[in-house]
DNA sequence: CATCCTCTGTAGCAGTCGCTACATGGTATC
DNA sequence: GATACCATGTAGCGACTGCTACAGAGGATG
């Protein structure tokens, strides 16, 4: 591996554990360099512009947050809905993955402006969501497996955004409302 | 009412109508003078500075949400929770409210990143959620009434931001999942 | 008529942005 | 040893940002 190399992937690294911290708010190229100790330049000789320095930085906070969702509930047997809910929902709004769902919701939001190269980088982590519920749903024959799949993620989106956005902590408390208020 | 007042409540409604179709992809002083038809100078005159310019807009655009709000659900009589939830989010799934579900999964993730002055409008409006839930909500005695509506609001937000990151149209089918998944 | 205040256009400041031209030291290859 | 390429620093470009200084037009008031 080149020196170019190395250093591209350890500058990533630095970048993913910026934005886990800091979300979007200190994404300029000189802020981004500083945060990963090089220069601006160097960001720019590792990457070919600041889209696929974010695209990079991305794509390894998708890898960690793939990782932790398949450790914390694995594969083996299928869940109802509503329980894939309440345990998913445990899951992400645990202390150490809030940040994750805090860039997640930024990350929607700028691709949703339209913000290169944000809204490619949702479709494939929403893509990666969606396999992973479809994998752990115990669905009836004939449900819309992939409208409930949506549904699932959205609720669990839904908790992330509330959460993000109020200054006690609430999510305990609505996770467990929600819990209350799903069938069986 | 002065010149000036006059001007600043013209330029407001135009502004409010800007955000309610850009969100805040264009959101510069002078793209938002270019929207209201004046000059970015004149914007500087009628408000103080671009967060007071973002924030009458962004207090009209709420505004404007509360009262459909109150038209769609009226409080006259309060709701079991999942009914509820199925009456704001065929109402909020809507395609005339996409567009403020929009807007205001943006202006959450702006709040995360701290800028001004989008925290405050997010408190405020967030408020205004919670008593919504709150005048709508029927609720046995000893439940919790803050995190039930905190939950609800979640599951209607975790829907907009699903919805806002999906390029064919599945709200719909979410909704429809969503409202199998809840409890009676 | 003189003076003041409200309104508005012109021009531009200082800062940040993404990005690049250029030079240079070092290392590998011939 | 000559040549070529990799790696890195310096310096700065042009565009855009929020914001402001200044001047002038026009009407109201003395």
């Amino acid at each position: 591996m080149s020196i170019r190399d190395a250093q591209r992937a350890a500058v990533t690294e630095h970048l993913a554990g910026h934005l886990l911290e800091h979300g979007l708010a200190r994404t300029s190229l000189r802020q981004l360099a500083a945060a990963a100790g090089v220069s601006d330049r160097m960001l720019l000789y590792y990457f070919a512009d600041k889209a696929e320095v974010l695209a990079a930085a991305m794509a390894r906070v998708a890898g960690e947050l793939s990782l932790r969702l398949a450790e914390a509930i694995p594969d083996g047997t299928p869940l109802k809905p509503a329980e894939l809910v309440r345990r998913a929902a445990a899951f992400t709004t645990g202390a150490e993955m809030r940040r994750f769902m805090r860039l997640w919701v930024e990350v929607v939001a700028a691709a949703a402006r339209g913000e290169a190269p944000f809204p490619a980088i949702v479709a494939q982590i929403m893509a990666g969501f969606r396999d992973w519920v479809d994998h752990r749903l115990d669905l009836p024959q004939g449900a819309d497996r992939e409208g409930t799949a949506a549904a699932v993620i959205a609720v669990i989106d839904g908790l992330a955004l509330v959460d993000i956005c109020s200054a006690d902590v609430i999510a305990p408390r609505m996770a467990a409302a929600l819990s209350a208020l799903l069938a069986e």
